[in-house]
Order: C-alpha cells, then structure tokens, then sequence
RNA sequence: GUGAGUGUAGCCAAGAGGCCUAAGGCGCUAGUUUGUGGCACUAGAGAUCGAGGGUUCGAAUCCCUUCACUCACCCCA
C-alpha cells in the first residue's frame, strides 16, 4: 500500500479546527503588535542554510532534505524559519524601510530525523522576526509575543526561560574558554559526545542529558557571570522590562540553543508536562546572521514555535478550539422534478451564505432524513410532489421537530431567524 | 544513526497450532408497511490476519527475513 512518507501527517477534516484556531489567535497577537506576515518558499538554496544555520549543528549536519533539481541547483527544503525571513529582508531591501521590520510567519519546515512524539519530520511552526533593532526593548517585545499567544491559546502551567549566551563577537569568547576549562579537567568522565562538544560546539556541553555528565553541570560556569558591560546591560535591561510587565521568568543558565547564530537573549517556553520533547516555544537574537549570509551588519530577534505541539498541549488540557463547519441546511427530494427545484434553491440558500447540502441522489426520504440528522442540521427542506403542486417548501426545524410550509423567502428568513 | 515495543476490516479489538471459510463493539449501508431523522430492533457490506519465505498433515497463532508504526536516545519547535 501507498503511504505518506515517514514523519508526515495527513491533517484530517476533525482536526483543522486547533490548526485554524492557532493560526487565528497568533496571527492576531502579532498583528496587535504591529508584526506582518511574512512568506516565503519551501525550498531555498542549500547555501543559506549552510551558512545561516552553521555547519556544525546537528540541522545542517544530519537533519536537511537537499536535493539537486534539473539545474543543477543545490536545494533545500526549508529547515528552519529564520534563515529564509533574513534573506527574504535583504533580498527586498527591507532595510530601507523603518526599523525595526517586524514579520510574523506560518510555515512548513522539514528535518530528517527519526519521528516520535512531538516531533515529525515536516511540521509546521509559527514564528516572528523582528529585524533592524537591537535594543533589549525588543527582546522584550518578542518575548510578550510568545507569552501572549501561550495565553491566548489557553495553555496553562508553562515556564519561561531566559538566559544570554553573550555576544558573538565580545563575551562569548571569554565564557567558552572557561567553560573549556572547568570541562578539560574532567575529560575521560565525560560521555564521547561531549568530548567532541568540547571541540565542536562547547555551548552544547550544557545541555547534555548523559547520567555521567549530570554531575559536572551543576558547577559549570555560567554564561551570565563571563557577560561584558554591553551585553550585562542588555540583558538587565530586558529583565527590567519583563518584571515591569510582571512577566514571570525564569534564568536558567544552562539554556543554550542548538542553532549557531543565537547570542545574547535565548528564551524557550515549556509546558511542565513530562515528556522529551517539549519546548513549545524557542528563539533568542541573532545579531549576526544577516552578515553571515551576506547583508549589511544587522540585528535581529526571533523565536519559532511548533503547532504541533501546541496542539498535543491543547488536547492533553482539554481544551477544545471552536467549531469551523456550520451545521448545514439539507436538501431532501423525491424524484427528478424535485431535484430541479433543489438545485436552484440550494444556489440560493448558498447566495445567503446558508451551509448547504443536497441529500445524495436515489435515496429514500427515511435515508435523507437520516443523512441530515447525522449532518447535526437543524433545518431540513423536503421537495416532493405537494411541494411542487403547492409552489412551497416543506421546513422541518430538527430541534423542535415541527414542520412548516414556506415560500423561498420566508424559508431563508427562518433559517437566517430574521 | 542507536535501543525498546507494536502490527487482525475506516477505528477499537477477541484470538496463543486444527472448534477461524476470524468473535464482538464503533462507524458505514439498508429495512422496521404508505413522504420524515436522532433511540431501539433487524439485516448487510467491509479483512489476501503488515509483506515475503519457512516448519507442520494443518499457521492469525511457531521460526526467519523484511516493511511500517509508536516510544525513547541524539537534536530540536
């Protein structure tokens, strides 16, 4: 049998109403923060992730659908959200607009990985750029964003977390060093791949979950205590501004994220659930990534945030999005001179924006009937012989089972209830 | 890439070598007298028991291979 491809999802009729209730409520939150949507395509040239990613994340390394199209172009199926929002920035010269640009985005994104809960391998993320700015005000802005929208989707128990990894091109350096350090001294009780951490990516020596590697965590540096004046400021500054909103927070010195060009702020929301994959919400600033992929120096911030798991958070709180399909008026008819009649009045009912079905052909009324009842409709027309002698509609109002006989326009005033 | 678990109709499932030409439930279709639903009752359709091979007189049940799904590691949203 065919089947859809590993760590694919087909998103049923049942469940677009939490897709449509997402989309809605963050769109809105972000648009009430003056963010504009942003789209851009599903596949981009390979370079961009390369360069914007960093080759030594797991992303670049293992995670990336590239293929090589009819040209002999290097591409690659969009790996993550804020590369391509860059790119799209200089590639419109957004930087002769006002600063900052804010984006917000709704998109797919494809990783290689084996699936498990909470993880596919295309899935879909919200996410929002604020690009051009790198006052700690915005960092602030985007993290409300996030908040926000955990808010408005209803998700209860989540905990926000803030860390700096310092700047890129100040701090960083020293905090590395002593990060290297203190780990160089316990090198053969460390798991092989921090080993290779301590060469590849120190920052991620932090977030290793290996049993032997748990005990040196607790006295590592921490990341905040190497910042310089700049980036201190900014972040006591983002802080201020966060306990000004009485936005509850929480620093968490080992938060380091897996991609290469955060510095500074990273933040990541969870829900308190158990559970491995579980960051509902996560980004930070990237003041160097526009140069990186070849723009002018340019600060930005951002975060992505999964739907799907928003959506496995909302159904494990119970919370039920609304309804997207009106329940729908039925059409019920005998014969092909009732048809003829019910074609045209369902174009008008429709003109009206009434829902409506035509019952399926070469059924008996009893079948109908039951049709409409399993629609949930609480209006049935039936067209028959009498109608059509009488000019009328026969109207059964589902709910209270009583029946009338109507013209088209009392028949549409008492399903509209005008 | 590594490890564990699971594969019986659209969904949930019984079944543990012959009683399985595979139970039951949901859902679906139809009927329960004349043109009327929801409940109830009755009937029906729908399964090469994930696939391939083997053992056996006999396999959904045992063995091998393979595929898929799920969960965990890695990593991330």
């Amino acid at each position: 049998m065919l089947q859809r491809p590993r760590g694919t999802a087909d998103i049923l009729p049942n469940e677009q109403k939490y897709w449509k209730f997402i989309h809605e409520a963050t769109a809105k939150v972000c648009e009430k923060f003056g963010y504009k949507r942003l789209d851009t395509p599903q596949f981009e040239s390979k370079d961009l992730f390369i360069r914007g990613v960093g080759t030594q994340t797991d992303i670049v390394q293992k995670e990336t659908y590239t293929f090589q199209d009819k040209g002999n172009e290097e591409l690659t199926l969009r790996a993550e959200g804020t590369a391509p929002a860059c790119r799209a920035y200089i590639e419109n010269g957004m930087k002769n607009l006002q600063q900052p640009v804010r984006l917000y985005y709704h998109a797919s994104i494809f990783r290689y990985e084996r699936p498990q809960s909470g993880r596919y391998r295309e899935h879909h993320q919200f996410g929002i750029e604020a690009i051009g700015d790198d006052s700690p005000l915005i960092d602030c802005e985007v993290i409300q964003i996030a908040t926000d929208v955990i808010e408005v989707l209803g998700i209860p128990n989540t905990s926000l977390f803030i860390n700096s990894i310092g700047g890129a091109s100040c701090c960083r350096k020293d905090y590395l060093l002593s990060l290297k350090t203190y780990y160089s001294n316990h090198l053969e009780l460390l798991c092989n791949d921090c080993n290779n951490r301590m060469e590849n990516n120190p920052l991620r020596l932090l977030d290793c979950k290996q049993k032997q590697c748990q005990p040196f965590l607790e006295d590592a540096p921490h990341s905040i205590d190497s910042l310089c004046q700049e980036c201190r400021d900014h972040h006591e500054k983002l802080l201020g501004y966060l306990d000004s909103l009485q936005l509850a927070y929480i620093i968490n010195s080992k938060l380091v994220r897996g991609l290469d060009y955060y510095n500074k702020t990273v933040f990541e929301i969870q829900p308190e659930t158990e559970g491995s994959q579980n960051t509902i919400i996560g980004g930070g600033r990237y003041d160097g990534l526009i140069e990186q992929i070849g723009g002018q120096s340019t600060p930005g911030i951002g975060f992505g945030c999964g739907i799907e798991r928003l959506i496995l958070n909302l159904k494990s709180n119970n919370i039920e999005p609304p309804e997207i399909y009106e329940k729908p008026v039925v059409i019920c008819h005998m014969g092909e001179d009732a048809l003829n009649i019910a074609v045209p009045l369902s174009k008008k009912l429709r003109s009206n924006n009434i829902h409506t079905i035509i019952a399926p052909y070469g059924k008996s009324i009893r079948s109908q009937m039951r049709y409409a009842s399993s629609n949930d409709s609480d209006y049935v027309v039936i067209i028959g012989e009498e109608e059509i002698k009488q000019k009328t509609y026969r109207v059964k109002d589902m709910n209270k089972s009583t029946e009338y006989d109507l013209n088209e326009s009392d028949l549409i005033n008492l399903i509209l209830k005008i």
